[in-house]
DNA sequence: AACGCGGGGGT
DNA sequence: ACCCCAGCGTT
């Protein structure tokens, strides 16, 4: 089983023959449309949002607070934010403050507004239904080119060319012959996801939407970036980095790691979780509060501002206060 | 194309 | 300690 970071080539091991200098002909998409798809059926999670009866506002609230954030972290946010906001009105019209207080430590809770902005555009321009089109979806706060392609193909089974770090890393994997994709979406990389989609006849978009999803969950279970479990995967005898003898990633593959201690995120962090218990703070109080030695009086001051300036924070006579 | 933006769990 | 996670908006 290869590590992504310690390749068998990598190790060096005197009795694995050197990785071949050129590439093999990637497979067949058909061929691993087939397995993959295949392979989904029997193995795809039981997810809340993949159920029938979950709404297309439900599979958007999903894919807002899965960017960038684990599965296993969604799901009990998930559940409360659909009980207490099932429709897009209900969410538009709730205050901010427990938008935010709901979000909890999701992350980047700047989503989080936006994610209600969204709400309140779906009931402006859209009647209160989520649109049905990748580009009416584009068109909404928060909702870029990934998201857009996975609600229309989720929620509306449209065979829309989804790609996000795990398509873009079983790509890289099973027809570049790659260990990464690389830190930035290129456009080659794009070129090929449309290539790779199967044909929308004669099936309507079944398969090529079911592709989506099933290149997704095998990128996130078995096509995993750390240690990936080729023994139990469907392509593995498809698979060009495994037939060209796992080379490691390059330099240029290698993600850099983004720091988190003395950031202004780490610092913004600490502050949103303060005013997330709902009591107004003082500003002096809320700035020496933190348990954050390394942070200078500056940087809090900046990163107060900057929550304020992003709708994140407000200040009012009792205090500094979650956006009411 | 590169950067800022949270937070925690796996290795 | 480090790395990764169903990205987006701005520059």
């Amino acid at each position: 089983m290869p590590d992504a970071t310690r390749s068998p080539a990598a190790r060096g091991d005197a009795a694995e023959p050197a990785a071949v200098a050129e590439l093999p002909d990637p497979p067949a998409p058909a061929d691993v449309h087939a397995r993959v798809v295949d392979w989904f059926a029997e193995h795809a999670r039981d997810l809340p949002w993949r159920r029938p009866e979950c709404t297309p506002w439900g599979v958007l609230v999903s894919e807002v607070m899965l960017q960038q954030t684990p599965v296993a972290r969604v799901l009990p946010r998930w559940e409360e934010w659909l009980r207490r906001w099932p429709t897009p009105a209900d969410a538009a019209a709730a205050p901010a403050a427990e938008i935010l207080t709901v979000w909890d430590r999701l992350g980047y809770p700047r989503r989080a507004l936006r994610l209600q902005a969204a709400a309140e555009a779906i009931v402006d321009r859209h009647g209160g239904e989520v649109p049905d089109t990748r580009e009416e979806l584009r068109a909404l706060p928060g909702i870029g080119e990934y998201t857009a392609a996975a609600v229309a193909c989720f929620a509306f089974s449209r065979p829309e060319v989804v790609v996000d770090t795990n398509i873009r890393r079983v790509h890289a994997r099973v027809f570049s012959g790659a260990a990464l994709p690389g830190q930035t979406y290129t456009a080659a990389q794009r070129r090929l996801a449309v290539e790779l989609m199967p044909a929308t006849e004669p099936d309507g978009g079944r398969t090529a939407c079911a592709w989506n999803a099933a290149t997704m969950e095998l990128g996130a279970l078995i096509c995993t970036a750390r240690s990936p479990q080729c023994a139990i995967c469907p392509v593995a005898e498809l698979c060009s980095w495994r037939a060209a003898g796992f080379p490691p990633p390059t330099e240029e593959q290698k993600t850099r790691g983004q720091a988190w201690a003395g950031t202004d995120r780490q610092v913004r962090g600490a502050l949103m979780a303060v005013l997330r218990r709902g009591e107004p703070v003082e500003p002096e109080a809320l700035l020496d509060g933190l348990d954050l030695p390394e942070a200078s009086a500056d940087q809090r001051r900046r990163c107060l501002d900057s929550l304020l300036a992003d709708g994140l924070a407000q200040r009012t006579a009792a205090g500094v206060t979650l956006p009411q």
